[in-house]
DNA sequence: CTCACATTCTATCGTTCGCTTGATTGTTGG
DNA sequence: CCAACAATCAAGCGAACGATAGAATGTGAG
């Protein structure tokens, strides 16, 4: 009765504002993005993103209610994880609103972002080809635990934090491509510029691992 | 000072979440599916989804600000109007996670519309095409109003409410594709399922003019 | 200049939301 | 079976939100 007398447009406007506000809280958005490298338990995400554990194991109900994420258990431990490719495509509508209509992103974006990445990043496909072919040297500057968790094959894995003591394990000879968690994580944009201060030839790579792997291209683990 | 001590990070997360935040309500998605039509005024978006008018325009202001409008003022009237396509990558984000993932939509797009539509829909690309060729009537079913603010060219506007009564101005001899605002409007499924009762050759087109538009296919007024 | 009309603003009220705390359930390892 | 740990549940709080009504602002027509 509820359901065909309120009429199927407000069903769904309902269903789909569920999802929405789903989504609607910076804490939210930044559990996203570490679902968004894989799989994850409650305790992990919560120290991650610096929340409660009783908070973030609220907010990963509830996305979880409205459809934004899955779980499962493996002995002791909840694993989230993203429900579906297209909340990444979800995630990147909001982003491409924010860059181009709001005004606090606009500002983040020409002055944090620009400034350290002037270069176009490099694509999937390109990257593709020329690891291919051999001339590149692929950096994951994403911590461990998210390298373990899948990341691009054949990459190396140097967390930002290490960068400057680690470059030895990088090549001078071959441009370093470098690649984190999404089109906004800021350490694929510091490596850049760290390296590039160090001479190498060095960009970025557009998007992150998620994407790579929505893509469908291979991921080693 | 709030901007760098707080991180970039934070700063996105919680303009995303803004963004996010200004399309989590029914009323809000209402207002959205019919501003993706073509600008309106506030007293017409008020009437026709039912909403006080105060409360109507609170809304618009609100996602106004989170940059998901945009208004200009002519003469008395405040005009609102999507601020961007990527509004629609939102919305049809938002869709695809909801018919895949949430429960009452997966019912919903089965038991409604699924029943009374079998086929695939017309693709833009294939619409175009048969309609160069002449061997489709293209039908719109929406609103006056909304046929007047844009149409696929050489469509006939028949709202779905005077569909049987004026089943003379369809030719049977051709296909009859109808559309309305988009993939989850209801008009042209009741519109598809009632030629098809009355012995026409019908299918629908995919989406709605809002995407044929973006599409950067040609529109007339 | 005034009237009519479109919209926004202001104040208020009830509801929902997010977070914290402490108790509880569920699972593994000894 | 018990100890240790992971996660959820339950209650309570303050803040934010949504709706309404009435006042105020802005604009054009006469």
């Amino acid at each position: 009765m509820t359901e065909s007398s309120r009429g199927v447009k407000a069903i769904l406007h309902e269903s789909f504002a569920e999802i929405a506000k789903a989504a609607a809280h910076p804490h939210r958005l930044a559990l996203l993005e570490h679902l968004a490298q894989g799989e994850r338990n409650v305790d992990a995400l919560a120290t991650v993103t610096g929340l409660n554990l009783a908070n973030a194991s609220q907010h990963l109900q509830s996305m979880r209610r409205a459809g934004l994420l899955s779980a499962r258990r493996d002995g002791k431990f909840t694993l989230y994880r993203l429900a579906d490719d297209s909340v990444l495509d979800l995630l990147d509508a909001i982003g491409r609103i924010a860059t181009s209509n709001a005004a606090a992103v606009k500002e983040v974006v020409s002055s944090y972002f620009n400034e350290r990445d002037a270069m176009e990043p490099v694509t999937r496909r390109e990257l593709r080809q020329r690891m291919k072919a051999g001339t590149v040297t692929v950096l994951d500057v994403r911590p461990a635990e998210e390298f373990a968790l899948g990341h691009v094959p054949g990459a190396i894995n140097v967390p930002v934090g290490d960068l400057k003591r680690r470059l030895a394990d990088l090549p001078r000879s071959k441009e370093v491509v470098a690649y984190c968690r999404g089109p906004y994580c800021v350490f694929a944009f510091e490596a850049v510029a760290a390296l590039r201060a160090a001479g190498y030839r060095a960009r970025r790579l557009e998007d992150g691992l998620p994407h790579w792997r929505a893509d469908g291209l291979p991921v080693a683990l």
